[in-house]
DNA sequence: ACTAATGTTCGATAATAATCGAACTATCGA
DNA sequence: TCGATAGTTCGATTATTATCGAACATTAGT
């Protein structure tokens, strides 16, 4: 299996990530990622076909919210924390804040 | 000329304001609103037609972003700044922290 | 190898959203 | 009241995006 392709910080644009955020199921998954610091795409659908959630989480790779790793015939994926909060410090916590609703 | 309605700060919601921010142009209009602290939608349009830039300000009215006055023949437009800080700690800060690019 | 499990890719369809001209509304000033 | 200016609303068109089934790929275990 090939490595994913992942933008570097720098290549980090703040409208592709507002526009990876508007989507609900989007945002739902990265607020889980942020709770268990790592999942698979199946522990993520919420009875979503597995086509649909491998759109979302690319287009959430794409901008570089989250990082997906191969580990065996699993994908394993983390927010990419740290590098949000040096490109866009403040913008997490603003996300993560709301979780409580 | 009837008020504008603009949402109140609990009915903010992050989606909403995520989906309004993930446009260029408006991204641009929220970045500019937040030097001047106030602005005509005229002033914000780059040769776009007024129609459009009548829908961009809507978006960002409904999303709790912008609040539009009526001041005679013209309209102002600020950015909601304390209460996006009250509902959204961190979230403006962020976005304007990127106007530097 | 064969099988099962996990995702990806492709292609089609449906749903959302952006764009823009034209007609309309409201306000100010002469 | 007439004209000019600033925005809005409407309707049509185009462009983006979401959704999902089906076929494919990769890996682990037997």
């Amino acid at each position: 299996m090939r490595p994913y392709k992942h933008p570097t910080v720098d290549q980090f644009a703040l409208e592709r990530v507002f526009q990876a955020l508007s989507d609900p199921t989007r945002l739902e998954i990265v607020r889980h990622l942020a709770r268990v610091t790592e999942a698979t795409c199946g522990e993520l659908d919420g009875g979503r076909p597995k086509s649909s959630m491998s759109h979302h989480f690319r287009i959430l790779r794409d901008a570089g919210l989250v990082h997906t790793r191969g580990a065996g015939t699993v994908h394993q994926n983390t927010l990419r924390r740290d590098e949000l909060n040096a490109r866009f410090p403040g913008l997490l916590a603003a996300i993560l804040a709301q979780s409580a609703d």
